[in-house]
DNA sequence: GTCCGTGGGATAGCTG
DNA sequence: ACAGCTATCCCACGGA
């Protein structure tokens, strides 16, 4: 994909001025924001706020619900209306004063978009990860950066064990390891439903996956290993709902936005280092 | 030099 | 059996 080339030169470009752009992130930032691009802004203000409120070591999930302003909660919901929203329609209006995990909560699920060998969906790894996001007792593995944006972050510290738990829940005999879940995730970025933003450790969803993950929601308990009993319970409750898996309209149109975020970034790097030579 | 994060080719495994 | 898709394995590279 040309786009995917694109990316990466831009990536490499953005390593040559690292330090410069580490100090003219900010007046990047006000650049994109004064460009009207609503994915790129201000994802890290919760690093300093953001508290590891769980014990640590716990490989459970207990899937916590965080309302948004435009969540449909646990009614099915029609996907030929996300075609027809405009873009900011069919992003999650989340206030940057709330983080997620301070919200009340309560419990849900997602819907695996595959299926296994005898119909039943087929866990995604985006899918646990946004499982493991609103799990509080996961917080200290992996947080959101701006669940409005759907940009999240992994905990440096934590971040095997969330591999790990990865691994287990989908029954591989091998230790999963974080550098295999990213190469996963770099995947992701190459079909547009997760993309890397350029800070460490840091991801973002697409918006229209963290929609559908957000309004698929049903009240179950998902430990990270699930017994037989309790992976068919689930797919029991789930397999009903709808789960459309066509891409919707606006998905081309984000991940173009995503694309020219990247070339006014490298614009805006390229700016910076040119200013700096020039001091 | 090591460690960590990232990028990507190759391949295994699953699904239709 | 086959093709397509996704996840995994493995190695290389660059920065701190």
């Amino acid at each position: 994909m040309a786009s995917s080339e694109g990316n990466t030169q831009t990536y490499k470009l953005a390593s040559l001025d690292h330090d410069i752009n580490q100090h003219f992130q900010d007046a990047i930032d006000v650049i994109q924001q004064h460009s009207h691009n609503p994915y790129y802004e201000s994802d890290y203000k919760y690093y300093e706020t953001l508290v590891n409120q769980q014990s640590p070591g716990q490989c459970q999930i207990s899937c916590y619900h965080i309302p948004h302003r435009l969540d449909i909660s646990a009614s099915p919901y029609d996907w030929s209306e996300t075609a027809q929203q405009s873009w900011s329609q069919v992003m999650p209006d989340v206030s940057l004063s709330h983080p997620a995990q301070n919200e009340s909560s309560h419990f849900f699920s997602i819907l695996p978009p595959q299926r296994n060998s005898k119909g039943r969906k087929k866990l995604r790894l985006y899918e646990y990860l946004h499982e493991a996001l609103n799990d509080p007792s996961m917080g200290d593995s992996i947080q959101w950066t701006d669940s409005g944006s759907g940009t999240f972050h992994f905990i440096s510290k934590n971040k095997e064990k969330l591999a790990e738990c990865w691994g287990q829940r989908k029954g591989n005999r091998k230790t999963m390891t974080y550098q295999k879940m990213a190469r996963a995730l770099r995947n992701y970025s190459r079909t547009g439903e997760i993309v890397k933003v350029r800070r460490k450790l840091t991801y973002q969803f697409n918006p229209d996956i963290l929609h559908r993950l957000g309004s698929a929601q049903v009240p179950v308990h998902l430990p990270c290993q699930p017994t037989q009993k309790e992976v068919h319970s689930q797919q029991e409750n789930t397999s009903e709902q709808s789960y459309c898996s066509s891409a919707p309209a606006d998905w081309h149109s984000w991940y173009e936005h995503y694309q020219q975020q990247q070339e006014d970034y490298d614009l805006a790097s390229s700016f910076a280092s040119h200013t700096l030579t020039k001091l």
